[in-house]
DNA sequence: TTGAAAGCGCTAACAA
DNA sequence: TTGTTAGCGCTTTCAA
């Protein structure tokens, strides 16, 4: 009688405080006349469990609306099943596709994504991986902000032996595979097009050369103009923070240059995208005046008039190429032991560089 | 002496693992000769611990490389400190300021964001909204999919009282608080705008009628023109997937018409930005042929020529107001017991709508 | 101001 | 094929 009463007393109280608790394998255990240990068991694909126990015990889940707890589990094998992926900002159609490639491999795969965006700050970025770190994420996918200058804040995560990979922007380290493009075989292709449309002075316009895109954009871009023979003017490469306000800035001293450049080689299409205005804006003709290249094909690039000339990368494949050698690596699955990982890039021709042959 | 030998087995095999075990409070006490529960406590602010103890507690911690373990604690307290966010899509500028301003609280906070876009799908939309749930977020922030019907898939999150908001694509229900801005209102001063522009024939372009977004803005249309006094014709009513194929295809089937419209009022910018495009390529003047306005001040409405007319408002703020909400009705805060929330948003007038007085 | 002890829900080694 | 049992790391009630 005693023992009921408490019973009675327990249950009006969960029900006062609306707190009903959770299906657990021990009701189910009890329903079934099974232990906790078989449950679990049955719940999983484990071998060595009767099938039509198995089917009991699934069907008596969901009827009993069963509802797995992660976080026993977590803490049980020690494992997560979360990725952390820190980007500088999502709000480019590239990095969109990305992260939706990331998603679809980690869905597919059991795997939550924790998303932050460093806002292209080094202090955010910091914080950001401190808090992936006390997640307690299996592995994290990077693409560097902008002002990164090193990469110590990750030591504590390689120290555990955390997974990291590095896309897009990417840094080198011994234990990190890294996922990108040939940024620099790319840049080459850009300004030997613009060179091929007739472009003597040529200026490149990049971010900081800490980052491997700028640095190997402008890279390619040199060895383009020492292929051709061209000369290399300091004043014509010019680093900024490509944003539409620089790159604006940027226009306008370039159109003060005596003589004008003829050509630009922008490493980002909002950039190039705001050259061409600028440039518009002043009279000037493109591509008759100057000629225009930009990187990553985002929808900005067919809407401005003359469309934009850009090198087009897969985003989608690169976030599900990132996933799942992050996975791969996290499982100790025999992924090759890579460092790292190229995709391939195309340059994709549009007005915005191709000269009637008159002005050649 | 078997007690030492076992250890160092122990330590070896932990070596070999390359699985140095976490530091617990359980480590702490044992080196500051206190008990668990007194660590425990000497980490949050719990009071009634003495200072002096508290730091030495503190201090240890930092010392010995304690790292929070997240999972014992929400296995204890039930909680993850976890928010779930499904969006259609975040490849819109609009998108990843609300995300970021929603990240800026959530951090603020504490807890950490799940993202997951459903890819304009309701298929997908279900399928994250199982994941969530399974993952036991304490909330969840959503925008609809394009072709939501009902939200009956939410359903098992409402019966559990996880707290749920709806932001800009919203849905009513007694139990959700919703954040959107006023689009009767922002669709009926658009096309108010094109009727004092002089337009006559208007025409509206929107998406699935089951999306507030879309409906509401098509009310404000209707109102404008029936304040005006405007015929209201069915064929000026283009319901499509707002792509910017099908902007495309609704662009030309526009300029078939007869009388040929002179104003479109497109419900976002890619639509609107296609549209123009499409009527420069054929000839058309914008705006004294026809006029266009669009909706979320994407960057691609500055990019465009003419400028697009369009309808902003702050994601940012959108995203932070819809997290501290949802947080506060997690944590129980006394938020004021509103249904709907409504922002502010602006008009911006740029000249693919303003027409030169000649025309009038 | 601190400690002892129970238990959150699950898994896995070992036993049967 | 199934069960027993211990324990993952933390919090919290009750006791001291």
């Amino acid at each position: 009688m005693e023992k009921q009463d408490l019973f009675s007393i327990i249950v009006m109280k969960a029900i006062e405080m609306k707190e009903v608790k959770d299906v657990t394998i021990y009701d189910i255990a009890k329903a079934l006349d099974l232990s906790p240990a078989t449950i679990s068991r049955g719940l999983k694909d484990h071998p060595g469990i009767k099938k039509e126990t198995k089917k009991r015990i699934v069907e008596a889940a969901r009827q009993m609306g069963y509802q797995h707890n992660t976080f026993a589990r977590n803490l049980r094998v020690r494992k997560t099943n979360t990725i952390g992926v820190i980007i500088p900002r999502l709000n480019s159609y590239f990095m969109s596709t990305v992260i939706a490639g990331m998603e679809k491999v980690a869905n597919e795969r059991g795997y939550n994504l924790i998303i932050s965006q460093s806002q292209e700050s080094v202090k955010k970025e910091i914080a950001s991986v401190n808090t992936m770190y006390n997640s307690r994420v299996d592995g994290l996918l990077v693409s560097l902000a902008y002002d990164t200058e090193n990469i110590d804040h990750f030591s504590a995560l390689l120290k555990k032996e955390i997974p990291l990979i590095f896309f897009d922007r990417i840094a080198e380290h011994i234990q990190c595979t890294s996922i990108a493009i040939d940024n620099v075989k790319a840049g080459y292709e850009a300004t030997l097009h613009l060179i091929d449309q007739g472009c003597r002075r040529i200026v490149y316009i990049g971010g900081n050369l800490k980052r491997n895109v700028y640095a190997d954009r402008l890279k390619g871009y040199r060895l383009a103009l020492m292929e051709r023979e061209l000369p290399q003017a300091p004043e014509l490469v010019i680093i900024n923070h490509m944003s539409e306000q620089e790159g604006s800035e940027a226009a306008q001293a370039l159109m003060r240059m005596k003589p004008r450049p003829d050509g630009v080689f922008a490493a980002n299409d909002t950039v190039a995208v705001t050259c061409i205005r600028e440039f518009r804006r002043q009279g000037l003709c493109v591509p008759n005046d100057i000629a225009v290249v930009g990187f990553n094909n985002d929808p900005n690039s067919r809407v401005i008039e003359p469309n934009l000339t850009t090198v087009d990368y897969l985003g989608h494949e690169m976030g599900e190429i990132a996933a799942a050698t992050l996975i791969n690596t996290i499982e100790k699955k025999p992924s090759a032991h890579l460092n790292t990982l190229l995709l391939r890039h195309n340059l994709i021709v549009r007005q915005s560089s191709v000269r009637s042959h008159s002005t050649h």
